[in-house]
DNA sequence: AACCGTGGCAGT
DNA sequence: CTGCCACGGTTG
């Protein structure tokens, strides 16, 4: 039987739109359809109901021009996880589903597109090595255990200390799982397309009977309609991927798991500004699958759920490697001294480690030679004309770069304020430490790893081969190189400039500096060679050193939640953020003056909203940034009051056009 | 979001 | 009178 109408999601800020149905022709719910949009787009959508009358009046309703048979229809479940994520993250259901499909299947098609679909299906597996790298220890066996076996819905925190493990755990939970599931899909997660390589080829050599795809934004086009196109139908098995991945379409998903679940980068910045981790967690529990969050240093929200027992705490204590223990924490204490690159005593151990033929890591999270400029005479500093924020010196180009919107300016002769010619560098980067380290130990090889140094993927890729390789004696990087990286013959790791952090607005700074400090340091002593820590810090009485020294995480933990407590902030409490932006601060301030009047107006009951202020970084891209924060301590109240509050928003307030504005949920940096 | 029509006012 | 753009309304 045959119906008259369809309802069709489309990527616009709309509800779905209804549309006739040519005659004779056949639509199921979750098929891709092709329809006219006002007087020219003609856009791919999405059919998510099918029906024999409508309420749009005649002469409004359009015919829709192609339904697309060609691949299963999206699933019930997919459909149900957009709505659900549209609906938290405060968007229309279009702007969550669309999007979400490669753009192959989202795009009118070409000449020639069944052609191309049958390319799409022919993915040839390339011949891999298979792996065999391993026993587990009893911990391990004991959390692959309890995950494997569970039932349906369940999920885990497998926290576990740097070097303990975890991938060969993910590994041998997802094999057992496949097994289980003839039919089944994993779903693996990672922070960035920089640690894929080495886990995807690790996955790829565990797994050489079963498709492993990947999905992540350096795909082409094509490779990721492949991947995608390969999951939907329930050929790939396994699916590794960044934060995109937890929105495919899945045959039969079996297991999510999300490694370094505590990473930023799993939550999504722009469009529909969802965090991954979250959505895994609903994603398995619609699919009745099991979940693993993995972390030595997991999220606020993820360790008090694992105390509170909504997620089945699963610890590893100890190093992998069996000759391997966990490196001693030092404090350099250089509040007294004058400013130096290294205190001596750090200088001491990296003669000592080089001395050795070991490997060390100097660690300073922040790119360039230094900061900011400076004249000498009047204080002129160096700024970004976009943009709020101070020009970083880059010594190698002779540049001056913005580092908030890539803006690169010439290095003035003279002060542009006073004309003096003496101008300074003030503060340090990882050039600047390069140079210090050229000049301290001339004999050795230096290597710095930045987003300067490796551009692509494939300079990162070298840069770390050569370290794997021993064919560097010290290496100087950013955040870049505390990520994963399992560094055999590195003994020794310096953190210079940690107190920057410490000294950050955000409310969060601490918590990740405590993430950031303990995953570099475990950089340190994987294999066989002791490891050493060595911190570098104007504060070494500041509580934060105490848990680290201890590599006490939990310690740490309780004593955060338990100011978050008392200050009713998260995970106590559910916050959004209203942000805004126009040419004028006045004005974007003014918007979000309305706005606040608009939310109170609202009158939902448990719902605190704060006065509007500037963003930290006010101006960015000559636009000038605002924000209203809102929280309650109840989470349905928070998201009723959201969606009345996008309705006001959305109808607009007038004089305030040329506002342009946006709601986050859970909101990471307040 | 993208696109249309409207109305105001600077301009060869 | 034309041309540009800011603004508001609409998309089925």
């Amino acid at each position: 039987m045959t119906f008259r109408y369809i309802e069709v999601l489309l990527d616009v800020p709309l509800p779905p739109l209804d549309y006739v149905l040519p005659k004779g022709e056949s639509a199921s719910v979750g098929e891709r359809v092709v329809v006219p949009l006002g007087a020219r787009r003609k856009d791919v959508g999405i059919i998510v109901r099918v029906k024999d009358d409508t309420t749009v009046p005649e002469g409004k309703l359009r015919q829709a021009a192609k339904v697309f048979h060609d691949i299963v229809p999206l699933s019930s479940e997919w459909l149900s996880f957009t709505c659900f994520a549209a609906d938290y993250y405060v968007k229309p259901w279009g702007e969550a589903a669309v999007p979400a499909l490669p753009l192959f299947f989202r795009s009118t098609p070409k000449k020639l597109y069944e052609k191309s679909l049958e390319r799409l299906r022919a993915l040839h597996i390339k011949p891999v090595k298979p792996i065999e790298r391993v026993c587990l220890n009893e911990e391990q066996q004991a959390a692959v255990e309890a995950v494997i076996s569970s039932e349906g819905y369940a999920s885990f925190l497998l926290f576990g200390v740097t070097g303990s493990g975890k991938t060969e755990v993910y590994l041998h939970i997802i094999e057992q799982t496949l097994k289980k599931f003839p039919q089944g899909q994993v779903l693996l997660l990672v922070p960035e397309i920089n640690l894929t390589p080495q886990l995807e080829a690790r996955v790829r050599g565990r797994f050489v009977d079963d498709l492993v795809v990947t999905m992540h934004s350096g795909l082409t086009p094509n490779e990721r309609a492949k991947s995608w196109l390969a999951v939907h139908e329930g050929r790939a098995r396994v699916i590794v991927g960044t934060r995109m991945a937890v929105m495919t379409s899945f045959r039969s998903l079996k297991l999510v798991i999300v490694d370094e679940e505590h990473d930023q980068s799993y939550k999504a910045g722009e469009g529909l500004r969802f965090s991954a981790r979250d959505l895994a967690v609903k994603r398995a529990l619609d699919n009745e699958a099991a979940c693993v969050l993995g972390s030595a240093t997991p999220s606020l929200e993820t360790w008090a759920k694992a105390q509170s027992g909504a997620y089945k705490l699963l610890r590893l204590t100890h190093r992998a490697v069996r000759s391997a223990a966990l490196p001693s924490m030092e404090l350099i204490d250089v509040s007294h001294q004058k400013p130096r690159v290294f205190a001596p005593e750090i200088k001491q151990a990296i003669d000592e480690a080089l001395g050795r033929a070991e490997q060390v890591l100097v660690f300073i999270n922040r790119r360039g030679y230094a900061p900011v400029i400076t004249c000498t005479s009047c204080g002129w500093v160096s700024r970004c004309l976009h943009c709020s924020g101070f020009t970083v010196f880059h010594k190698v180009d002779q540049t001056l770069v913005c580092h908030h919107c890539g803006s690169v300016y010439r290095v003035p002769e003279r002060c542009p304020s006073c004309g003096n010619p003496e101008i300074v560098a003030v503060g340090t980067g990882t050039q600047r430490i390069e140079e210090g380290i050229e000049a301290l130990w001339p004999q050795a090889r230096v290597l710095r790893i930045d987003r300067d140094s490796v551009r692509t993927k494939n300079a990162a890729e070298t840069a770390f081969e050569s370290v794997h390789a021993g064919d560097v004696d010290i290496i100087v990087g950013t955040q870049m190189i505390a990520k994963g990286h399992d560094f055999k013959r590195v003994s020794l790791v310096v953190v210079l400039n940690a107190d920057a952090q410490l000294l950050s607005p955000s409310v969060r700074a601490e918590e990740h500096l405590f993430a950031t400090l303990l995953q570099v340091a475990g950089r340190a002593g994987r294999d066989k060679v002791a490891g050493r820590v060595m911190i570098q810090t104007r504060f070494p009485t500041h509580p934060i050193y105490a848990d680290m020294q201890a590599q006490n995480y939990e310690g740490f933990a309780a004593r955060l939640l338990k100011d978050r407590k008392e200050a009713f902030a998260p995970p106590y409490s559910y916050q959004a953020l209203l942000t805004a932006q126009s040419s004028s601060l006045e004005r974007t301030l003014g918007f979000l003056r309305r706005a606040k009047q608009a939310a109170l107006a609202l009158n939902v009951e448990g719902v605190a909203v704060y006065d509007p202020v500037p963003m930290t970084l006010m101006r960015l891209k000559d636009a000038e940034r605002g924000q209203l924060l809102i929280e309650s301590l109840r989470r349905p109240q928070r998201q009723k009051f959201l969606k009345s509050f996008d309705e006001v928003l959305r109808s607009g307030f007038e004089g305030y056009s040329s506002v342009s504005w946006a709601i986050e949920v859970d909101p990471t940096d307040v």
